[in-house]
DNA sequence: CAAGAACGTTTCAAATCTGATCCTGAAAGT
DNA sequence: ACTTTCAGGATCAGATTTGAAACGTTCTTG
């Protein structure tokens, strides 16, 4: 069966009030199911043990004491379960299914998105004097987005990694007056912690985009950003990591107001007058 | 103060679970507040009236009747829609909005494309010798992001352009038994018309994913598949192309089957091996 | 205007949720 | 062996939530 964190995903909609102070402690940090008792979860979520020990059966445990068990064993065989294995027994997702489950992510991706945390990292790039988009693997297409939004709105905008070149060598021009919006959706790889540990170091602002099973590493990031992944089909979906960029990214350029609306306003004439020309792949 | 989807945001966390029903399925359609009775609301959400009542109230209006004039009121003033120049006048466009219009995006678009052009696309691409990826400019990021995709389900996935190659260099090897998946959200290039118009005339079938604006070129292109981009801010939402991209993908896997679901594996176990090694950024 | 229908509101009892308290058992210390 | 301690489980009473039904109100229709 799943493991925790999946389980709490799974039925996050039916829970109870109490019950989703426990999911949302515990997503926030999912490895300390292993190592503190219930009880001490129960205090963190602020609710009784009661409720505690409730919630873990909910989950379909036997008991907290299994749930613990459970979380210590997903920790060992931290290579995460290929989950998209049992996605192959279903037949066929329907669209209308596909649809559902996207409007879910959206929502409750959405919907739990802090605005003031929204606000302050849309402070801090406002300010940035270089802006650093960082997504290794299948970050990269993400990242690509990332910057064509921003690069609309900002002048400097880098990407890691990029072409072929080493990444600590670009990356030690960073300075505190910059920001970095980090994608760490899926699979989280060791460069892009590295590269958030060296931007913290040199006291950058940085952005963080994940998903819900990440545990957070509490000041790895400034501002973390949650998204909701779960994909109906044989793959998860990017859809909420989207909406998300493209909201920050509106929000960002409003923000910012004149100078990004003459930048906005210089782009499309530059397009318009190479579009009178042959080639325009820009 | 604010409309009825920013109320609903702002408290969502403290919403009982039969509320929560409320809020979902009027975040999945907030015109229906002003149009339906707060009765058939409450039966759509599967709650009773009297939580329906209780509902509006806890979102700080008198009663439902208000609620609804309110959402009337909403509803006209967004009747006007503002060009993105306009938008900058707006303070900033709320997470309610953003969430709002992208549903509808993801909505209109899913319910809209004809499952049996999708089944002929799957078809083509799923017999497919190579699978070629067409997406310049803007479109470049989907075009990766697609590709990512594809390449965990087949194995031979050209991107076009890519990486300072000259495109029909790359692209004379393209065959009858080849398919296309052409990107065209936004701005138009004529590289991607030519890239398309030399794909139809070597026989190739063409996949084009491109938004409602575009013009119908009828046979540019085997399968077309429009997306809906209105984007609530300063820039336009590939959200929904995203999903689209993510169902075809998730249904092309499902329909390869067996050799699909044996590559996955064969890569979710090169993974699992390389992260034994220090650098892991693939 | 009267009758009726549809709707929103209120009431109330049942269902559910939740924390305090108590109980059991295991582990560690004496 | 006895005590202590701590975690999990069980119980129960109080609080909250919820739907059914009764009750007004508004609107339509004849």
């Amino acid at each position: 069966m799943h493991d925790v964190s999946q389980r709490i995903v799974d039925i996050y909609d039916e829970l109870t009030r109490s019950e989703r102070r426990m999911a949302d402690t515990i997503l926030q940090a999912p490895d300390l199911v292993a190592e503190l008792s219930a009880t001490s979860l129960a205090a963190r979520a602020g609710v009784s043990k009661a409720t505690a020990a409730r919630f873990f059966r909910r989950l379909g445990y036997a008991g907290a004491r299994v749930a613990r068990a459970d979380a210590r064993r997903s920790i060992d065989r931290d290579g995460r379960e290929p989950e998209w294995r049992a996605r192959f027994g279903t037949p066929r997702v329907s669209q209308a299914q596909h649809l559902t489950a996207e409007v879910q992510n959206l929502t409750r991706t959405i919907e739990q998105i802090r605005s003031d945390d929204l606000d302050s990292a849309i402070r801090a790039f406002a300010l940035a004097e270089k802006i650093w988009v960082v997504g290794f693997g299948e970050n990269y297409p993400l990242a690509h987005f990332a910057r064509a939004l921003l690069i609309r709105v900002k002048p400097d905008i880098r990407m890691i990694p990029i072409g072929g070149f080493s990444v600590p060598e670009e990356f030690a021009s960073i300075r505190a007056s910059d920001a970095v919006l980090a994608l760490g959706v899926g699979r989280r790889t060791k460069s892009l912690r590295s590269v958030m540990a060296s931007s913290r170091k040199a006291d950058a602002h940085v952005t963080f985009i994940t998903d819900q099973i990440a545990p957070v590493s509490e000041d790895a990031a400034s501002v973390t950003l949650r998204c909701r992944t779960k994909g109906a089909g044989a793959f998860d979906s990017v859809v909420a990591p989207v909406s998300v960029l493209t909201y920050f990214c509106s929000s960002l350029a409003l923000r910012i107001g004149e100078p990004a609306l003459a930048r906005l306003e210089y782009i499309s004439q530059i397009h318009a007058e190479w579009a009178e020309l042959a080639g325009d792949d820009f």
